[in-house]
DNA sequence: ACTAGAAATGAACGATCGTTCAATATAAAA
DNA sequence: TTTTATATTGAACGATCGTTCATTTCTAGT
């Protein structure tokens, strides 16, 4: 009795989160979106409600994103720690030359947005913490397996982790290219906290 | 035979920079300006040329600010490294709390801005470069003067400083209040590269 | 006081913004 | 095959965007 949906959304949240990562929020009109995810502005609203409803979308996507990969990361490497440095050069190194932007999306736009968009806002530093908790429970996890002393304070290094991203991928964007990348990360987990 | 100015172009500017500071390039309207500086079309786009024309003169005017508080802490502090931390204070600490934004405009404009108005983007990476080079200047002022080991490499500290400011700033208003900046501050001094 | 010339004004421009909705197309149920 | 409900379309909306320019206001030099 009802015809069923015909585009695909996942791909859809993916090409959006793509344009508001490159051009943030502001920057991005609904016509460019149009055009990236090639859909009338009549379907868009009826699957999103609005360009906020959108946006807040493709946050939760990037987060999820995120997620897996730190996941993956942690897998793949022979050790914990060796996973989380792994997802720290995927994020600085790797996609500093291919991503719709070097910067963190989340950042970008806690960075952007003010009390005029808060839903928006809360949401971003929502996902920024949600990350941040992954990573002390992984660094919790490696402490389990004795890869980090027990004297080490895991909310510690997780927030530390979070702050050196932050700054790395901003200073990265301003000087871009000549920046001995891999071996500044290296450092990161040479240094207290860790 | 001419009519002099009227409007006080430095405090024009002033008030054009806390609100793009506040709302980004892209966030901020013409007609925003227009109320807050208390100048009609005509006379901005006369003094001005465009909306780029003024933010980018705001951007130098925010540079500037900067490297005059920066000299101001260096002097005023009983030591060079005292100084910067004092500056480093005053940046994460008081403007967090009464500053347009609490993060750093220069890299909120380098988060915002794609190629589109590369003209911009430049000029704020090489602002982001010019404080870095204070940084520089000073370290080497305070390796003169027997604060710093001869050993330890002033460019390198300049850069890790921008980072930890950078990353610092992005985290405090994801993570607003509840956070023991000073001690955080403190700590940067305290581990390498310093 | 007069006047020349620059400064300041603000109505108005075309373009683009985010959004709506009547009309159309389509697929499942009858 | 017909009906029915929903997915999709795209022209069009009012609002706002950045910008222009004919006009008015003001002041310094005569």
């Amino acid at each position: 009795m009802t015809k069923s949906t015909k585009f695909d959304r996942e791909q859809v949240i993916d090409k959006a989160t793509n344009l508001y990562w490159q051009k943030g929020f502001h920057g991005t009109s609904m016509r460019q979106l149009q055009d990236v995810i090639d859909m009338r502005p009549g379907s868009i609203y009826a699957a999103f409600g609005s360009k906020e409803g959108l946006f807040k979308e493709t946050l939760a996507h990037y987060t999820q994103q995120g997620l897996l990969t730190l996941e993956r990361c942690c897998t793949t490497e022979h050790s914990i720690l060796a996973g989380l440095k792994a997802f720290v050069k995927e994020l600085i190194i790797v996609q500093a030359e291919q991503a719709p932007s070097s910067m963190c999306m989340l950042a970008k736009t806690i960075g952007e947005l003010t009390n005029d968009n808060s839903e928006l806002l809360d949401e971003a530093k929502s996902s920024l913490k949600t990350i941040e908790s992954a990573f002390q429970t992984q660094l919790e996890k490696a402490q389990l397996q004795g890869e980090i002393g027990l004297d080490k304070d895991c909310a510690l290094m997780a927030r530390h982790l979070q702050i050196q991203i932050a700054g790395l991928r901003t200073y990265s964007k301003a000087y871009d290219g000549q920046l001995p990348l891999a071996q500044m990360i290296d450092q990161i987990f040479d240094s207290p906290p860790f």
